[in-house]
DNA sequence: CGAGGGGTTGATCTCCTTCAACGGAGGTGG
DNA sequence: CCACCTCCGTTGAAGGAGATCAACCCCTCG
């Protein structure tokens, strides 16, 4: 099956936050699951369904929305490739969210009942999928925080920071440089502004030399001022800091003997 | 230990998404844990450390908070009673977020160590935390939607809607009446307004006759009018819709067998 | 009695929205 | 190959929602 290969970003996206054994990662990669291809603005996961499978980017980018009743909507999370998207739907599985593919996407469906499996026979793995649940959740709040209290040009700057740095993160492109093929309308839907005040705001940001965001390319010209004007601390992310070895190297040793 | 009470309103809140087994249960009230009370404003738990125990809320009000350098804050979480409020400590031990007692608040603190030998034992309970992670990440989406793309007035309506809908779920008054005594200072930290505007915003309700908000008591005239403008949805909440029994039992069915 | 916290009010300012128009790039069909 | 259309970025002008600043009131508490 052509899927190993993407079940692995997912596995080390995983690995980053959670120590997994050999073991477990055999059995993550093992998962059988469906690909699926979507077009931009196509919804990979309706609201207001149940469902029975989580969702893996592959390729291209992803957003959870939150809709208004009039229209009006927000992504409340961006989904780069490797992110299991909605992998709490396993815990959680009808949906008061919905995903869009943003740009070109394809992706795995895995579906619950796997990983399900995975997370009663491998503690370890409940602990990872769980961990992960939280990390997204962490980004959730700072997001709250961001649209709460910071102004436009602030939350367009810790946007670009946070993508930079997830990016850098998964090996696509560097912090100062990566692709990002979103339009300034779904910048909006993101800051939570419209797509003419996102416009100024990227200007304002290019003008004083600080970022570039041109013809689906971000660079980043000067990070630390980005950083800055972003008050952006990566430490949120929980992406190496948060490993906490000491219980699951425990988990591994209790595992063949109490359960 | 008098904390068995207390304990058991966590216990409700989790049996409340996730079905229990009697096991489960005496084993999750089994816990050890030790309580401390807390003034208003104090930090119960602050940012930027690792912590070794998660914090249930007894009694009172607590918040999540996101810092900014500038000293502007903003709630990302309010808990309530029975809320276990960083559960996902247990997974993520460092913290990038802090939690301060919004009034007078007795809590118990919970060794991670005893949630994560629960988690391992009993694989329900695991996905149970899972579960309860994931319910907390709903509300942080939702209101990233109404801090994005919702006005004053349908942010601080929504702000008592799925207040006055917790406590009822959990036997502190009902809908239309609870006490809840916060300082419309805190109000604007959790909705992402100034104190003087959620003054003149609960004018607005009250005047329509759809809120009244005064001396720590909220009344809710109309409800009907207030799910309206809030665009209220109690779905996100999944209180009651997201059961997952299939799995749950079939985790029950496969503990003494399987692992 | 004085101090301080919280609620209320008014005046002013500003950031962002809204509306509308235009231009360029890419795609499509005659 | 050009005409046309659509999508996206850009610009300008006007309006509005909410912030800011400052004052005042009331109540509680030391």
């Amino acid at each position: 099956m052509i899927s190993n290969n993407s079940l692995a970003r997912f596995a080390a996206r995983l690995n980053r936050h959670s120590l997994l054994s050999n073991e477990e990662l055999q059995a993550l990669l093992k998962m059988c699951c469906l690909p699926a291809q979507f077009q931009a603005r196509r919804d990979i996961v309706p609201t207001n369904k149940t469902v029975d499978h989580a969702c893996l980017i592959v390729e291209g980018l992803a957003g959870r929305f939150d809709l208004m009743r009039d229209g009006r909507r927000q992504v409340t999370a961006l989904h780069l490739p490797g992110d299991m998207c909605d992998l709490h739907s396993v815990v959680q599985p009808h949906t008061a969210w919905s995903i869009t593919a943003m740009t070109a996407t394809s992706v795995l469906f895995v579906p619950h009942e796997d990983l399900q499996r995975l997370a009663i026979r491998y503690p370890g793995l409940a602990m990872a999928f769980w961990r992960d649940t939280a990390a997204d959740a962490a980004v959730l709040a700072k997001w709250i925080g961001n649209l709460g209290r910071k102004d436009a040009r602030a939350r367009v700057a810790h946007l670009f920071c946070e993508t930079a740095f997830r990016m850098e993160l998964i090996g696509l492109g560097t912090r100062r440089s990566f692709d990002l093929p979103l339009t300034q309308e779904q910048l909006a839907d993101a800051t939570g502004l419209t797509a003419v005040h996102v416009n100024r705001t990227l200007q304002g940001l290019r003008e004083t030399r600080t970022l570039s965001f041109q013809s689906s390319r971000a660079e980043i010209l000067d990070w630390d001022r980005l950083v800055e004007i972003a008050d952006f601390d990566s430490d949120y992310l929980m992406l190496q800091a948060s490993r906490n070895p000491s219980f699951e190297t425990s988990a591994r040793a209790e595992l063949p003997v109490g359960a």
